[in-house]
DNA sequence: AATTCCTAGACCGACGGTCGGTCGATAAAT
DNA sequence: ATTTATCGACCGACCGTCGGTCTAGGAATT
């Protein structure tokens, strides 16, 4: 049995690529029906408006992260461990391709996709702040974490994120490799923890984002290129 | 001697209007030269396209605010009353008008205004953040902030307050003003504060953005509309 | 008189979106 | 078993609007 795809999700996955590779803004309907191989009408009997398609293509997104993510949550460890985890899963360091990576990074992070990358964090704020809350919750409960208003500072530390991403997209997109962009990175990826510990009331030095060993690989993925 | 403004600001003026009131993508440039009554040939001699008019217009909003907010840094008080003054300036609570409020937060934070919020806040960073870099190092010298990288915490601080502004938003357009959205105003604002003193390092309750009577006054006007 | 600056608006291609309609599958009626 | 009716996936010509270009002419400056 071949692998069942509905229609929509093809012009989801063929509109997804186009997003990604050229910007949302200087994707054209034309561009998506041409390359799924249907009519305008097609497009449009399943989309109401471009928009639409964006709202559903981040909403699928969002949510194929969700199920790992959930894994994290069940798991019987540490709150401080969990949330170690559950950033590491939700960005990207796992997938080490370096040159894969940098794509995402110029495509996400580029002028046509203001508005891609907006309904991006607005998707994520809503579906995975409340597994933040979850763990901020665990961590109060064990005495690591102090924090007033969990829910608030669960959405408050996901749109943080988004910010040090965007500050560490300028380093990977650096034309030039240097010991001053690995600086940089370095010191925004820490800065970004302490910044967290801070807003959990946590020890500092408790969170750690990213390994050594794979931040160096990235480093030395980055030198090469 | 009459005012003298220039055609360029004038169409800025006029744009920015237009902007603030429908939306930057729903405002046309043949809206723009309808109200200016110009041509679009003179339109386009004074700007390259629409997102050059965009950027000129941010960044003359900024600058505008940018005197006063200097003002304050050069005053001789403490690190931080000049971060609870430079706040209240930043953000429109002195202008208490809250239909004029409503109406600017409508604008900036509609769907339609990605665009003009981004280039808003991009500018801001730029302008700004170099005013409260100078008062965490005088709040460093003071003693009364722990921060390790003021640079970065500078800029951090003022995405922050977009997140917040966001969040406010929300409940300033609100269709109703019941308790619950006051309390919800109050809540935001006061997680804020206590949010920036952690990010600052700075003691407990130490920030006061805005004064009692200037929010108690929002509320009443609230509870009148 | 020449050159530069400014203004004008007809014009262009590309865009997002609409609309009347085709066609094959399935179901209901004969 | 055959016809008829209904449905909805699918089509692509077409529309108005958009941001932006171009050429021509007028005003100011030299």
């Amino acid at each position: 049995m071949e692998t069942e795809i509905s229609k929509k999700d093809e012009i989801i996955n063929i509109a997804s690529e186009l997003f990604f590779s050229k910007g949302y803004s200087n994707t054209s309907i034309q561009n998506i029906i041409d390359k799924a191989d249907i009519a305008k009408g097609t497009f449009y009997h399943y989309f109401k408006s471009k928009d639409d398609l964006l709202n559903e293509m981040t909403k699928k997104h969002v949510s194929n992260l969700y199920p790992q993510l959930h894994e994290i949550i069940k798991m019987e460890i540490s709150a401080i461990e969990k949330l170690n985890m559950l950033f590491q899963s939700t960005s990207n360091w796992k997938s080490l391709n370096i040159e894969f990576m940098k794509l995402l990074t110029k495509a996400v992070y580029s002028d046509s996709n203001i508005v891609l990358r907006n309904k991006l964090l607005e998707e994520t704020i809503k579906q995975i702040s409340p597994l933040y809350l979850k763990i901020i919750n665990q961590g109060i409960k064990e005495g690591v974490f102090e924090v007033e208003d969990p829910g608030m500072t669960a959405q408050f530390i996901l749109t943080s994120f988004t910010s040090n991403s965007e500050e560490m997209s300028k380093y990977l997109l650096a034309d030039k490799y240097n010991q001053e962009v690995i600086d940089g990175l370095k010191r925004t990826l820490s800065f970004s923890e302490r910044m967290v510990e801070r807003m959990l009331g946590a020890e500092k030095n408790s969170l750690h984002f990213v390994e050594v060993e794979v931040l160096e690989r990235l480093i030395k993925g980055l030198l090469e290129a």
